[in-house]
DNA sequence: GTTAGCACTCACAACGATTGAGTGCTAACA
DNA sequence: TGTTAGCACTCAATCGTTGTGAGTGCTAAC
């Protein structure tokens, strides 16, 4: 069986009708909202070839059709025109990058939040993590008389602070040595070879033989760390607003999937590397039976050279793929180009290893 | 009229019964499951007599009696058995503070979180804030070409981090001068003359002026950032297993209310001082009519000397009281002590100003 | 003060009838 | 061969009716 022109406007009329209303959408009302030339009966036959198909379902016998995900998929595939932004909403989405670019962590919330507003679905999104980690500078800064915070910068340009307590605190310019001494062997020795750092740190420094080994552990611990996706995530509460999600139970089991990490991992396993696409999995297709009833549109965006992370957009089947699509790609292309512009001067300077 | 022992013995039965199934009880059900002694008509007229007292009330005349929150709060006053906590939970809640006691960020979402899992109700904690903020120390750490992170250590131990975009970084040795700079201005000039301050480093490093003004402008935004409250919350989806909330709608309005920072101003709001009790607020008697079904549970810690933050536990009017009441003083005794413990050397040195 | 007994109330569930949106099929038509 | 009008059929949703049972308030007697 061939789908000539009219059943794929029909089909077009159907998600499109779907994802607005959420409600089956009849033959008649096909015939009477689309100017499609044909009566009602005719078209009655279409939808029974799309059902054929596989395209699109009846809830119960005497209802009317709603889109498969085998029918979104063949629109999001083949029929999806892409859609404009507003420059109002590109302006925004490019301030939210602009005002926070400085704070990782408060960009990332910031994304967020903005993605959440705007389109009134789940997002996710994951810190940059880069494959391979490796630190880049430590600086010890004196908090009070029995702590010290070790900030550790990593290649990727993660800041990330860690609170070491000790007996006592040395001062300023010891704290200064240390931290210049630990930059010094981090660069002579591998990451790996933490025991070589170790034994040089502690003969330089046997005064302070109790900071700098919680510093090691420290330095040990952030790299660690790096293994472990950090994510933020806004706008569940979003899930509510769906009527497909009005039953609380239903509700509740996506909530739960959500708060569980290991969920993103398979969710937004990239089976593989950083690309640059908008992908898109719809209902059944993914596997975890708590989010049959949604759909996924996420993409990665880079960040340096090889740190990325991962944005993606949570919400029912029947949610308006175009205008995600748009918006994702939007805040991605925003991401990166500030990123880019950042880092620019580094690879003309090449100063540091 | 007064109210007997039994009256007591039947609101008593009334509440924990109600706070356990969510259903009116009737006489019948406390005759025969409490061992009061009397008939059903007995207890039937002292119920009649607690409705006239407004402790408790009925959802329709065919119904049985659930608790009004007049009743409760003469329970919680009056009746309520202080709760005993188990040995694991006593120690569940030691160990979330000792484990995350460096990391305050850390350590705020791993109680809220700790909280959430024990009493199944929804839990804000927000990050102890000082009513005067001084700023302690401050430490410019290198992250690539065009970025430097501001470390300010505040007078009452908060650490942020502040990335600064520059033209061009200066090298370490002279991001150490202009930090060792800083903090010597801070100490001779108060906060408040930024004029001074900001003159003074100018002149002092004259070719660093973008990172310089930058820096400045960094402290003053955390100084401001000071102002506005931090808090996290967990287990917010713990409201959608109680029948009360089954109502999505319902449901909704209580996220919509939690997701609201002035609610929470409104919420903890203290009237004054920080004090040790903790407080108990039943449904109406807050002022918001998002959570007029929900009682709130919030005690003060103590942070240091004059910083002090809240934890507030959010359930239904029909909530576990002398539970959440145990729970909440036992994390905060645990919050209290460990601190003291660490700033326990302060006192004693007296060194820093 | 307590209790047995009884009439009364009312939410809730079950049932059946009605409605209407929507379908599939058939026969006729271009 | 594709299109259409017409008609019988299906079935979720709605609505009124009825029965059921938990629970009350009142009264009279102990």
């Amino acid at each position: 069986m061939d789908l000539n022109d009219r059943k794929f406007k029909i089909l077009e009329a159907i998600i499109t009708d779907y994802i607005k209303t959420a409600e089956p959408i009849g033959s008649r009302t096909i015939a009477k909202k689309y100017d499609l030339g044909v009566s009602s009966a005719t078209i009655r036959n279409d939808m029974s070839d799309l059902e054929e198909l596989g395209l699109i379902v009846q809830p119960h016998t005497s209802a009317g059709r709603i889109p498969s995900d085998r029918g979104y998929r063949l629109y999001v595939d083949k029929m999806m025109q892409s859609q404009e932004l507003s420059p109002e909403v590109a302006d925004l989405l490019h301030n939210v990058v602009e005002n926070n670019i400085g704070q990782i962590d408060y960009l990332m919330q910031q994304t967020a939040k903005a993605l959440a507003a705007l389109t009134n679905y789940t997002i996710v999104v994951t810190e940059p993590k880069s494959q391979k980690l490796s630190i880049k500078h430590v600086q010890l800064v004196p908090v009070d008389e029995r702590s010290v915070v070790a900030v550790i910068v990593t290649e990727n340009k993660s800041v990330k602070n860690h609170l070491l307590r000790v007996g006592s605190v040395p001062d300023i310019e010891q704290l200064n040595n240390i931290s210049q001494a630990i930059n010094a062997a981090i660069q002579n020795y591998s990451l790996q070879d933490m025991e070589s750092i170790a034994s040089a740190m502690l003969q330089a420094h046997p005064e302070n033989r109790e900071l700098v080994t919680k510093l090691l552990k420290a330095i040990l611990t952030a790299v660690k760390q790096n293994d472990n996706v950090h994510y933020y995530t806004s706008g569940v509460n979003n899930i509510l607003g769906f009527p497909e999600f009005s039953d609380v139970e239903k509700a509740k089991s996506i909530f739960r999937a959500l708060e569980e990490k290991d969920m993103l991992i398979t969710l937004f396993d990239k089976n593989g590397e950083h690309n640059d696409e908008v992908h898109i999995v719809i209902g059944g297709e993914n596997n975890m039976k708590e989010l049959q009833d949604c759909s996924i549109v996420r993409a990665d965006y880079s960040y340096g050279n090889d740190s990325y992370g991962t944005i993606g957009v949570i919400g029912p089947t029947r949610m308006n793929y175009s205008q995600t699509v748009s918006v994702l790609s939007a805040i991605i292309k925003n991401l990166e180009t500030v990123i880019k512009s950042i880092s620019d001067g580094k690879n003309k300077e090449g100063k540091n290893g």
